[in-house]
RNA sequence: GCGGGCGUGGUGCAACUGGUGACACGCCGGCUUUAGGUGCCGGUGCUCGAAAGAGCUUGGGGGUUCGAAUCCCUCCGCCCGCACCA
């Protein structure tokens, strides 16, 4: 007999839903629509083009599919759409190397994916394909950063910003790790330049408020954006220099300890430093600390409990609940991104207060009554971050320091030297690039009329070419001097374009609504189309965009609702987070020589095993090790369900008989225990490898009867409902064995049903214990009363010998399952 | 330090509201073919035993229970994220 030759199948599979399109899907009111069925929009991360595909996304997209067919054979109308995040700077650094323009190298890439995901056989809606790089997409792009523009959620200023000397360009706080730049691991310095931002920090509140409105998002994920936004309530308290009139705003989180203020700090980049010492006798001191501060990298400032430096200013600043002067010093504990970039220093209630006061021989004085010996450093149990009674503290003293926080806040407010305020750790998004491969800022610069918006109806302002891309410190757009000139929309007189490009986080932000109506060339997207698909049903990506594109998008979302664009509040309803595939034990890696390459898998076991592979070598949240073995075992698995089909449907079948056989009951009873295991493992939480084994176990049980229940009803139904449910994993299989055995189409076929009553048996094994431990096991009848169970479990021989002449004092039984008999 | 997760056979890992290990890899034996691999069948937690069988097993210790991977206490170890955040 022919062997399962998997890219025979393959081929043929493939030419069938590319030449019907089975997977594309209509708009509402568009021919073919089924407005009976309920929506599901199934959506995988798309994919950066460079290079060819690799194992990440193999998993990626082999579990979406899963997905996307589950939903399809459960009655729902699916959206499966695929496309490219284009721009960015790997292409554009390959490019700066070898002169090739990036569009070249991308579109090569973008070829070389289509194809491995054709390959694939995922069944996506071709006709809905994007990418960011196209000017029909980015015209929208721009559009959305205009509508931002308008409403005062994009700005231009002059900011302290991360840049990164080797790619030549700034960086988002996001994208710097450990002070280094998230790409090329280069150094990052601290410069003042002229940047566009979006005020994502307007919407911090609503970003933490509405994770409510998530039905399922992993736990870490929430956890990781709600840290990085970094919401804390404090007050906002005024201390003042008098003797130059400044005033100093602090953000506290404790004005209970106000009183225990007794010193305070500025940071290295504090703006006032300068006329704070002017002139005096600490004005080179102070300037040689800043410069050296300035000198260090982020990272090494903020590394952990290293010893407590800075320098005194001289003056004195007064501390509003008790009109004390309080000595100043600048110190580099004190960050300026946080904060106000000030703060009251309280040592007896803080560590690092504390540790600078020992080190300089700075007055502390305790507020709070109590102790806590773990973290307490000398004898009087200071520092003490517990509650207890006030003390030291004027007429709050005796009050308990929780109560107190209230009281000192209003009695501040009242004398307008403070108020309640909230501190958010979040910053602006940084979006502007000064490299070439991104997207143009639609704005022109106006010696008359300033800055302005490129008019709506001139979009898009389309990336000219260039001749050289490689940035000097501004961007390559600026070079391109004929496309950089031009006209004012506001005088009609001459004018610049802005010459950076966005962020490609951008245009990742809103990916997800263009497929859904991507080929509009008079809007971003049809609005009722937008309405009936969003949000995401269900969105599956790698981890490590947990913070950056998932809480921008989330950004975006929101920023376009309010505009009156969007109809939804949250982008994606459910959130999957797949773990990364290693080899041996790593990461892999080009550098390291150990990347597994999808295409060669694909060409060897067909594109069913590579893809049920990935999905079965463990939790799909948790990362596996590729092991080349573990393919073969799919494979085989495969190429037993492949046999079976083929033998069964060889065979003819006997007429259906009205009482089965007990292994024809047997069998039935596997194959409805694996439609029920499988669509709970699917539905409960991607649990898609024990999912595989059910049905792997269902096609061993099969195999096994093979002969014995040849022309037996009870095996064809079998073999066809595994290949129905393993399709989501393996279509091309599946579509191929139930075709031989069912002559139809699996794929419009519903999801198999599990009935009840095979589910059920007329026995069960009766597991019989003697003090806990299991000692046999028996065949009991399915309607058999405790009593009956209990008689069965004295019958047995071997419960039997173990009670040994012993008395039973006890029976327990757990109908349907046990009987456990106590003795002593 | 803060937050999240985890610890079960040689390995990846199963186990519903407490009633012991699914599936696969690997390994061992057999069959077919045979240059080898593939393919098929059987076995496989550990220890003792020829066998029947017995004892021990879910990171360590303790507890609740007739019975604990599961519940409680405690200790140990690992992974991930954030971190001088006022």
């Amino acid at each position: 007999m022919e062997r399962y030759d998997p890219r025979a199948i393959d081929s043929r599979w493939q030419g069938i839903w590319e030449s019907e399109g089975t997977w594309e899907v209509p708009n509402p009111g568009e021919p073919g629509f089924d407005p009976s069925k309920p929506k599901a929009y199934v959506l995988e991360m798309l994919p950066y083009p460079s290079g060819e595909p690799h194992v990440g996304h193999l998993k990626n997209y082999s579990i979406g599919d899963a997905i996307a067919h589950f939903r399809r054979r459960n009655g729902y109308q699916v959206i499966h759409p695929m496309g490219y995040d284009a721009f960015g700077l790997p292409a554009e650094n390959a490019a700066i190397k070898t002169g090739e323009h990036p569009r070249v190298a991308t579109e090569r890439s973008i070829a070389a994916f289509r194809r491995e995901f054709h390959s694939w056989g995922i069944s996506i809606d071709w006709t809905r394909e994007i990418a960011s790089c196209e000017p029909e997409y980015y015209r929208w792009t721009q559009w959305i950063f205009l509508k931002l523009f308008e409403r005062g959620l994009a700005y231009r200023a002059e900011a302290p910003v991360q840049w990164c000397p080797v790619d030549q360009t700034v960086l988002a706080n996001e994208q710097v790790i450990d002070g280094h730049c998230e790409r090329c691991g280069a150094l990052v310095e601290q410069r003042n330049l002229e940047q566009w931002f979006f005020r994502i920090t307007d919407y911090a509140d609503r970003l933490l408020a509405d994770f409510d409105l998530l039905e399922s998002w992993p736990e870490n994920v929430i956890t990781m954006q709600r840290n990085w936004i970094g919401r804390s309530e404090g007050a906002r308290v005024t201390f003042s220099c008098e003797e130059l009139g400044i005033d100093f705003p602090v953000f506290t989180t404790r004005p209970d300890t106000l009183f225990g203020a007794t010193f305070f700090v500025l940071a290295p980049e504090h703006p006032e430093l300068e006329r704070l010492v002017a002139g005096t006798e600490h004005e080179a001191d102070v300037k040689a600390y800043v410069e050296n501060a300035r000198r260090e990298t982020p990272a090494e400032r903020g590394s952990g409990d290293r010893e407590k430096t800075g320098v005194p200013l001289g003056r004195t600043v007064t501390n509003p609940v008790n009109g004390e002067e309080i000595p100043m010093f600048v110190a580099d504990y004190v960050l300026m991104e946080y904060g106000t970039g000030a703060l009251m220093a309280v040592p007896a209630h803080d560590e690092r207060d504390y540790a600078f006061a020992r080190s300089f021989g700075l007055p502390i004085r305790r507020v709070i009554e109590g102790t806590d010996p773990d973290e307490a450093v000398d004898d009087d149990g200071l520092p003490y971050s517990g509650d207890g009674p006030m003390t030291a503290s004027g007429r709050f003293d005796g009050m308990q320091n929780r109560a107190a926080y209230g009281e000192i806040v209003d009695w501040l407010a009242s004398e307008e030297r403070g108020e309640p305020a909230v501190n958010y750790r979040l910053r602006d998004w940084l979006l502007s690039r000064q490299r070439y491969w991104g997207c143009p800022i639609p704005i022109v610069y106006c010696e008359e009329c300033g800055m302005l918006p490129v008019p709506e109806d001139q979009l898009p302002v389309e990336l000219p070419d260039v001749e050289d891309y490689a940035p000097k410190g501004q961007s390559p757009l600026a070079t391109a001097t004929d496309w950089v000139n031009t006209e004012c929309p506001g005088c009609g007189g001459a004018a610049r374009r802005e010459t950076d490009t966005m962020d490609t986080f951008v245009d990742s932000s809103w990916y997800f609504i263009r497929y859904l109506d991507p080929h509009n060339s008079e809007a971003a997207w049809d609005r009722e189309a937008a309405d009936y698909w969003l949000p995401a049903d269900q969105y599956i990506g790698g981890i490590e965009h947990a913070i950056l594109h998932l809480m921008y998008a989330r950004f975006f979302t929101k920023a376009l609702a309010d505009m009156g664009e969007l109809g939804v509040q949250e982008p994606f309803a459910n959130l999957f987070t797949q773990g990364m595939i290693t080899r041996d034990g790593h990461k892999m890696s080009k550098s390291r020589g150990n990347t597994v390459s999808p295409s060669d898998y694909v060409e060897r076991y067909g594109a069913d095993a590579a893809r049920t592979y990935v999905c079965f070598t463990g939790p799909p949240a948790k990362g596996g090790d590729w092991v080349d073995a573990g393919v073969e075992g799919v494979h085989r698995f495969l190429s037993r369900l492949w046999r079976l089909g083929m033998d069964v449907a060889a065979t003819g079948e006997s007429a259906p008989v009205a009482e089965p056989s007990e292994e024809a009951r047997d069998l039935l009873g596997k194959a409805h225990w694996a439609i029920d295991k499988v669509t709970r493992d699917i539905e409960d939480g991607f649990q898609l490898h024990t999912a595989i084994a059910a049905v792997m176990e269902l096609v061993n049980a099969a195999y096994r009867h093979k002969d014995s229940l040849e022309g037996d009803p009870a095996l064809r139904f079998a073999a066809s409902t595994a290949a129905s449910l393993i399709f989501p994993f393996a279509p091309h299989l599946g579509a191929e064995v139930y075709e031989a055995l069912e002559g139809r189409r699996v794929w419009e076929e519903p999801w198999p049903q599990a009935d009840e009553s095979y589910l059920r048996s007329d026995t069960f094994p009766l597991v019989v214990q003697v003090n806990g431990k299991r000692r046999d096991q028996v065949e009991a009848p399915a309607d058999a009363d405790e009593a009956d169970l209990v008689r069965l479990a004295h019958a047995s021989e071997a419960v039997r010998r173990h009670i040994d002449g012993r008395e039973v004092v006890k029976e327990i039984v757990v109908p349907g399952k046990l009987v456990n008999l106590v003795v002593r």
